[in-house]
DNA sequence: TTTGAAAATGATAATCATTTTCATTTGTGA
DNA sequence: TCACAAATGAAAATGATTATCATTTTCAAA
């Protein structure tokens, strides 16, 4: 188990929102950090199993990476356009409990996103 | 536009519940169908825009398919022995539908997936 | 039946994110 | 200073998915 590259962590935070480990990467170069891409990948992992960071997917599978500080939410998402918009999820969060209750399962986390076409389009 | 092949939908059928697109390539070939991989790929990926199979992924982002016309459900996943209980989304359905509604979205689908650590683990 | 355009196919190469290897560097306590 | 563990990163390996492109199949019109 190494720990985390507290520069990582810190680009995290400024990319604002999500960013997968190449994006943040990136990032660190442009900004003239010296880092590689393998530590950065570690450190993203390890931040992932100390649940100071969450990780999610892309639509094509691609990781990415989210400070769980932020308010957790979900997206509703236009197929056509892309436009997103950020949504409160309560129902699905009560929902997850009770079948993770029910069930007998522990440390639950869930995913979910509307998609649809939008007005616009 | 490539249309199907349907063998391997028939594949799909046959996998019983989820399937990625090298496991329904390395079925056809044990049982001796002769096909490429890059069929299946485009095959799988046009049931998906026909709608007759959904697309999910793998915790490790690999893409799933499974076929539609089983009653629309959700899962809850062991992320430690991989075990899977559907459960119903009722709650979701409506979650999904209000939001969508809220902001003018229309031909709305939706993905809720809850993972956690199951009770023999 | 012959013909030709369009669709389907699949071998191969290209992409690209992620992981593995492994040699080197850095930190740290005795 | 010394010995040893942890961290680092360059490079290669892996593996899924996609792009190319030449060949084959389909099928309707002539
Ligand atoms: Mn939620
Ligand atoms: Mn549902
Ligand atoms: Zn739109
Ligand atoms: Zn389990």
């Amino acid at each position: 188990m190494s720990r985390s590259n507290p520069r990582v962590l810190s680009t995290l935070e400024r990319a604002g929102g999500f960013a997968s480990a190449q994006e943040v990467y990136k990032l660190m170069q442009r900004e003239g950090e010296k880092i590689g891409l393998t530590t950065v990948y570690r450190s993203l992992q390890s931040l992932v199993d100390d649940k100071i960071v969450d990780l999610l997917r892309r639509e094509d599978g691609e990781a990415i990476y989210r400070l769980c500080g932020e308010k957790h939410h979900h997206h509703l998402v236009c197929k056509s356009c892309g436009d997103t918009v950020e949504i409160e999820g309560g129902a699905i969060e009560k929902w997850a409990k009770s079948m993770a209750d029910e069930h007998g399962f522990r440390d639950v986390g869930h995913t979910a996103e509307i998609f649809g076409i939008c007005s616009k389009c």
